[in-house]
DNA sequence: TATCTATTGATAATAATTCCTATTAAGTGA
DNA sequence: TCACTTAATAGGAATTATTATCAATAGATA
């Protein structure tokens, strides 16, 4: 019995999405794909990495009305610059070890904190 | 010389904001405040939400897809549901100042942390 | 290799947000 | 108080990211 396959659209989506650090948006990650699978679909894109985001594989983060998606599943953050909308990784385990250890919300099961710095990056400040 | 004009729209979107603590999307402001201006406009809801975003007066989250505005600026944290969508504050002033303390991030200038919870709550679980 | 059915490609549909423009009304100064 | 300037509004059209639809295709299994 079979109820996910492994299709070509598949392994080069989650591919490209590993090897970027950029947090493309869906749009980007089709242009890129489109390269080895030149018809591939839009929809077939947006079905996948959905897909990978509920099965937790992907993160989905939302910046200025728009999904970015992540190959990096590890812990971190981010830090967004307002200006000219740089998005970069922020490796740094304890402030969301802190978060979760401190966060005391009796009953609610966290799976997962998302922190996001927003502000002016070196060149724009 | 003038240049922002002080008017029933705007003072009406924020006196609803101002009395809840559901993080309504531009819709849900547009039906409340209908209340009182029966005319006005969607346009003119997101309008001024955006400005005063822009001004630092309402926070805006994004969740779903969707803009959460929240007329309540000073350091929370928010806390999401999966599965029912409820979206609470959670107040501890601790976790933003621990992550600014600690985040380093030379050259950049953060003005904001956003920190999101992500699960179930006390219901769903 | 034949079969089953999950997945795809193409495109239509949806929905949130922004844009456009004639009209209205805040704020200012006489 | 009143007229004037122009920022802001109402209403609706336009835009755009994302999702739904469905016949055709291609993974997995035996």
């Amino acid at each position: 019995m079979v109820d996910k396959r492994l299709t070509i659209q598949k392994i080069k989506i989650l591919e490209y999405l590993h090897s970027v650090h950029s947090h493309p948006t869906a749009d980007v990650v089709y242009e890129a794909v489109k390269k080895h699978i030149p018809n591939i679909s839009l929809a077939t894109v947006y079905r996948n990495l959905n897909q990978m985001v509920d099965s937790g594989d992907v993160l989905r983060l939302e910046i200025n009305g728009e999904y970015h998606f992540d190959g990096d599943v590890s812990k971190h953050l981010h830090c967004y610059c307002s200006r000219c909308g740089k998005l970069v990784d922020v490796f740094n385990k304890k402030i969301t070890d802190y978060a979760i250890k401190n966060v005391d919300l009796p009953g609610f099961e966290v799976s997962n904190v998302q922190v996001l710095f927003k502000g002016l990056c070196t060149k724009c400040s």
